[in-house]
DNA sequence: GTAAAACATAAGCATACGCTTATATGATTC
DNA sequence: GAATCATATAAGCGTATGCTTATGTTTTAC
């Protein structure tokens, strides 16, 4: 099951440091790395769960590895997420979220 | 960081069947474990950690207690999948997601 | 081709996870 | 209040996770 490695990547706080950064444009390992107190092997070794879990894209360019999101992951949980749509309008306070067109 | 919770609390296929089930109407843990192969405490021990992360809600009914979904997780899943809004459109098949009224 | 840079993999370790069995708590029924 | 039902907690066990250090790969530069 997808939704396993989808969830368990995410679950991670440093993972989820590291997809918002790409998130703000793609970029290599070793720039990833700067400004985060984490190992070259930890962050390779996080770069390889996030693709897996398809919420990242890897591409050798040369000897760097340009690392991007992977709209496919975002895209199964918000996939995920429609099946419980019936609950989202009970959300406590103001946000208001609208999905159409999912029904498939 | 509540999102580890949720985030770790769906990793697991247990469950988000439970919480699948939850979906289509509350009910007690009794209930719950009618037609899944798991022992009494796992379903309450899967219940608790559904529970920490906001995703569900317990109250006691009597001896019983009534288990239902909490759509505080699931609200907090959208809001963080907004974040990366920008990389919906960008989804490989025919899926349309469409998500408005969130910039708060 | 040799050295160096960028990244991946291997092995090992401490901790967390999910399960089990056993026991405790909370609430009803008689 | 004793027995029973519904659920929670405790303790223990095997496995997975995330990190580290050490070593491999792959590609560029000289």
């Amino acid at each position: 099951m997808i939704e396993d490695d989808i969830f368990r990547a995410l679950a991670d706080p440093t993972r989820r440091a590291i997809f918002e950064k790409l998130a703000a444009g793609s970029m290599n390992a070793s720039a990833l790395r700067k400004g985060m107190e984490i190992s070259q092997p930890a962050i390779s070794q996080h770069l390889s769960v996030l693709t897996n879990a398809q919420l990242v894209r890897a591409q050798r360019k040369g000897r760097f590895v340009n690392y991007a999101v992977n709209p496919e992951g975002l895209a199964l949980i918000a996939q995920w997420l429609t099946k419980y749509r019936a609950y989202w309008p009970e959300r406590i306070d103001d946000l208001k979220i609208l999905l159409k067109d999912m029904d498939q």
